[in-house]
DNA sequence: AACGCCGTCAACCGCCCAATA
DNA sequence: TTATTGGGCGGTTGACGGCGT
């Protein structure tokens, strides 16, 4: 089909916003909302195509824009759902509060992908770059099965954030409430959806099952593969091309196992915190692995069954711990053996021995995960 | 002081999708 | 059913500033 660009008109302006601009565009959506943003700029009486207000407006002038430098525990999240989102941005941008698609963007393509590629992890598919580890017949045969759960899921991750932006335009003057107030839609697609609103973290909670499940077969040798009976799962979302997904929810697990993030305090960014990345001691692991091993580790596929054992607060920061402190656990090894700044695994450090040590680990990982989860569902998080 | 290199980020571009006529 | 439109998304560009030579 295609469109004509809607800057094509002659006489409009192109380029860097001047203040007298911001201030007419702000007062006009202040006292009109913005309303069609073709017809805004007219009324608005600005020189420039509704688009380029449009974005103007949602990565600039928006009142609950937070702006500065992100902290780790951002980077920390961005970085978790790059994984197992991939470059959905606007996906990304609904699990934090306040920061733009682009803004995130523009500091994943800065930042934080240099970081991890400095790290020896190839930022696409956040796998250590000489990764060996999933070669296996059985474990790759899991993870496509997996991969159409991590499909599932991201479809869903990405719908939600349409619909949670759909929201905010509802109910501008109350952002906090976006979630909880979404109107019940009439369009197919969104009743398809629905469940997606039961809670945010329950988008997480199926593909943290997945991963249980896959890791439990894996680990008991059990012959079916993966507990869905023949094997094979069916991608509800088949118009999807599954390469990304699959790569990005591999490679999930691959990061989160395989790499570890220190954990250094909110205030230090960029340099100060590549080198805490780098440099975890043993003692912050130790401690790590305490608190983690502290979590129930009751019934891994039974929400109500695992409500009553689980710490309450806010799930992404529990959810970042349990990374940070399970890859310190498990998987450490492989940094201190890629050395401080260039973490490259060397394939034939991965022996059998220490495959099936990590799987256990992993198992447990991902069963404190989902009791996390399962608890955050009756604890709203603040994502 | 002049120049080049590099990192950052606001803004643009082209495409896609859902809604609607 | 098809064409059109509006809005959104992700990739890319280019202006700008800091830094080193």
């Amino acid at each position: 089909m295609g469109r004509s660009p809607c800057c094509d008109k002659v006489g409009l302006k192109k380029g860097p916003w001047t203040p007298e601009e911001d201030q007419k565009l702000l007062a006009y959506i202040e006292e009109h909302g913005h309303g069609s943003w073709r017809a805004l700029p007219t009324k608005a009486g600005l020189q420039r195509c509704g688009k380029s207000c449009r974005l103007r407006w949602t990565n600039y002038l928006r009142p609950d824009i937070k702006r500065g430098k992100f902290t780790l525990q951002e980077e920390q999240t961005i970085i978790q759902l790059h994984a197992l989102l991939g470059n959905r941005w606007s996906a990304i941008a609904t699990h934090l509060p306040k920061r733009t698609d682009n803004e995130i963007k523009n500091y994943w393509n800065t930042h934080l992908k240099k970081r991890l590629t400095k790290m020896g992890i190839d930022p696409v598919s956040h796998k250590p770059k000489n990764d060996t580890l999933l070669c296996g017949d059985g474990q790759s045969k899991s993870v496509a099965n997996l991969s159409h759960m991590a499909q599932w899921e991201s479809a869903r991750l990405e719908a939600e954030a349409r619909l949670v932006k759909q929201s905010k335009l509802r109910c501008t003057s109350s952002t906090e409430k976006m979630v909880g107030t979404i109107e019940p839609s009439s369009t197919t697609s969104h009743k398809l959806l629905a469940p997606v609103f039961e809670s945010p973290t329950r988008s997480c909670l199926d593909i943290l099952k997945a991963w249980n499940m896959v890791l439990g077969n894996k680990h008991n040798d059990v012959g079916s593969g993966n507990g869905n009976g023949d094997g094979d799962l069916e991608s509800p979302t088949s118009t999807i091309s599954t390469a990304g997904v699959r790569e990005s929810s591999s490679n999930f697990f691959q990061f989160v196992a395989g790499n570890s993030s220190g954990s250094c305090d909110d205030r230090n960014t960029g340099e100060e915190c590549d080198q805490e990345w780098e440099c975890k001691d043993e003692n912050q692991m130790a401690n790590s692995i305490q608190g983690f091993n502290g979590v129930s580790m009751s019934s891994t596929n039974n929400n109500e069954d695992n409500h009553q054992h689980m710490p309450s607060g806010n799930f992404l920061e529990s959810f970042t711990d349990l990374l940070l402190s399970s890859s310190s656990t498990s998987n450490h090894r492989d940094l201190e053996a890629g050395g401080e700044s260039n973490a490259v695994l060397e394939p034939n450090e991965v022996n059998d021995s220490n495959y099936d040590d990590d799987n256990n680990n992993n198992k447990n990982y991902w069963n404190n995960i989902l009791d996390l989860v399962n608890s955050s569902l009756q604890d709203p998080p603040l994502f």
